[in-house]
DNA sequence: TTGTACGCGTTATCAC
DNA sequence: GTGATAACGCGTACAA
């Protein structure tokens, strides 16, 4: 046990008073202000080190009227598609000069709201955001002139939006499953609530189209994105009367109930039964067999979003409001053991 | 295009003018100070919800000279150990009326110091951190009288420290495979310049030691934490002169590469060789066989290193430094079939 | 119980 | 190029 020691806060009237300058030139070498005389400079430069002062970003946003923070709400952080839009967030914001701070809301309307509410006093710069399954209400951080861009899922305001080509993916994903010979594919997605899940389920039922077949109602199961449900799903499938040789899964967390569907009735994925998911999560090519998967350009989409951020928010002193956005990634198949059927011959 | 809608700002001031009483009183009523009419409140709260106000969180700190942000600041997000503590620490501070920002700092250390950086200009409550591998300086921190409580693992500085029983765990998942039948298990951890991963390792020979054996050193890898270099260091330990027959591995991610060099060796874990690894990922139980672990509690981490933050941000006041804690959880061992080897016997 | 007045630490505006 | 001064929006000691 022992005294807590006393915290010194140096402020820049003391930096000022011993350079022997004003706190007007002190702000003016801290921020780098070219109207500034070079000898004085290191004068306030030595006295910053040798009193180890560190500006107040809080009394500085609040002169300033802004602040250098851009907010990132995510839906499911534990989801490796969102760590991924993460890093491409950083990397731009960094770049530019601004700082991520990283709110996990958890699928959670609650907690998301709570988020909005706290971003919006603390006046952040900007807020990126995948929005929560049931649609998200962004009118406090519209009202209060805050740019918002969505990923992954878009809302109902105007804002721009930044997604993976779903419908795309999808429909890609199932022709493939055809070509290598599975007849019937089944596509189990996420909840009609979500857009996302509904672009998959219409490039899915695409490419039955494309092959002039009729896309059977039957083979289509909705469950939420977590596996439990998933696994299911899928078992409610393969017990149907006219089961499924192949399935198509909305993202990699329901590939884990399939996954472990599969396992516990002695199907071996790539030989019995086919399969394809959504989001190239980094287990994917790990387990037995390795699974195909549609990846997205998870990190390209938070670096896009950042890129509309950061001109929204540059763009904020100018005349003139631009359109929004609505920006579509490319999605790629990556064709592994699971969604083979030729093995089958080969065995 | 269209005009960019400008945005009004209202200040306390304005509420204190619509409600008929001085900027204080409006204060006070908004931060529930006891001492306010009734009668008042209620016009306050009314002139707040017609004027739509909202308080500006930046000044508020600056008058206050205090937040009420956590930084948590995480060495790998996309490890799901520590997006289970996040939801502790989050947990905990929302029940304590702070919100938490996450920072992800990807194990580089410059990445990291950069949010020291901003964490201390921007004057957070409290810091949360996971250390980065070659070890963090928190000095900064420190010297701004800014508590910080590490998670997993410890630091240089004396702060409180919250991490699982990394000894007990290891000693107790290598006695398994011990008592499974298993005679040569080996020990694949992480670098030495992590305590996390030397402790594994400590605890792997005590198991030996327990059962009056020697560990073999050349059943010992030291990879770093990623899945590719523990592939490589598996398949080292393979085709030695005198190979392991079970292994136990340091981490999720290092299982993976494990369970790949596996699969391409066609040994099938429970039957050819015994697996168990540390932390219990989500995908742990859908593999094939079902990954036997040893799980952490990681919410518990979370929410203990929030609780002891929160003693230090409210001990602040007082008279006393507490001594730092340093915290020990339990771990588990989950049983699962990948370290079984009776299933030979019964195949 | 309420209002007045000041200050939190910084930056922007003006004179010089 | 530099310095004094005001202002950013709010909380609180003090007086009433």
């Amino acid at each position: 046990m022992r005294r807590r020691r006393e915290t010194v806060i140096t402020k820049i009237k003391d930096v000022a008073e011993v350079a022997g300058v004003s706190a007007a030139t002190v702000s003016r070498v801290l921020n780098n202000v070219s109207t500034v005389d070079p000898a004085m400079a290191v004068r306030v430069r030595e006295a910053v080190d040798k009193l180890g002062y560190r500006s107040n970003g809080v009394a500085r946003s609040l002169r300033r009227r802004r602040t250098d923070v851009w907010a990132l709400i995510i839906s499911d952080i534990s989801n490796p598609f969102f760590t991924s839009v993460a890093r491409g967030v950083e990397d731009v914001a960094q770049r530019a000069g601004f700082s991520v701070v990283l709110c996990n809301s958890d699928e959670d309307p609650d907690k998301e709201a709570k988020y909005f509410d706290v971003v919006e006093r603390e006046r952040v710069a900007g807020v990126i955001l995948s929005p929560n399954l049931v649609g998200s209400d962004i009118s406090l951080l519209i009202s209060a002139g805050i740019p918002v861009v969505a990923v992954d899922r878009p809302l109902r305001h105007p804002v721009d939006c930044v997604r993976g080509d779903s419908v795309e993916g999808a429909r890609i994903a199932t022709r493939h499953l055809f070509e290598e010979g599975w007849t019937r594919p089944a596509c189990v997605t996420g909840p009609e609530t979500a857009e996302t899940a509904e672009q998959r389920l219409t490039g899915y039922r695409q490419a039955f189209v494309d092959r002039g077949l009729r896309p059977a109602k039957s083979l289509v199961r909705h469950a939420d994105f977590r596996a439990g449900m998933a696994r299911e799903s899928v078992a409610a499938l393969l017990d149907s009367r006219n089961p499924p040789d192949s399935f198509l899964i909305a993202n990699s967390t329901m590939a884990l109930g399939a996954l472990e569907e599969f396992a516990h009735r002695g199907l071996l994925p790539g030989r019995d039964i086919g399969l394809v998911a959504f989001d190239d999560a980094p287990w994917a090519r790990f387990v037995n067999p390795p699974m195909s998967t549609v990846r997205q350009r998870a990190y390209e989409i938070g670096a896009l979003a950042g890129q509309l951020l950061l001109e929204r928010i540059q763009g904020a002193s100018g005349e003139l409001e631009l359109e929004p956005k609505s920006e579509l990634l490319a999605t790629e198949l990556v064709v592994r053991a699971s969604s083979r059927r030729a093995s089958t011959s080969t065995a």
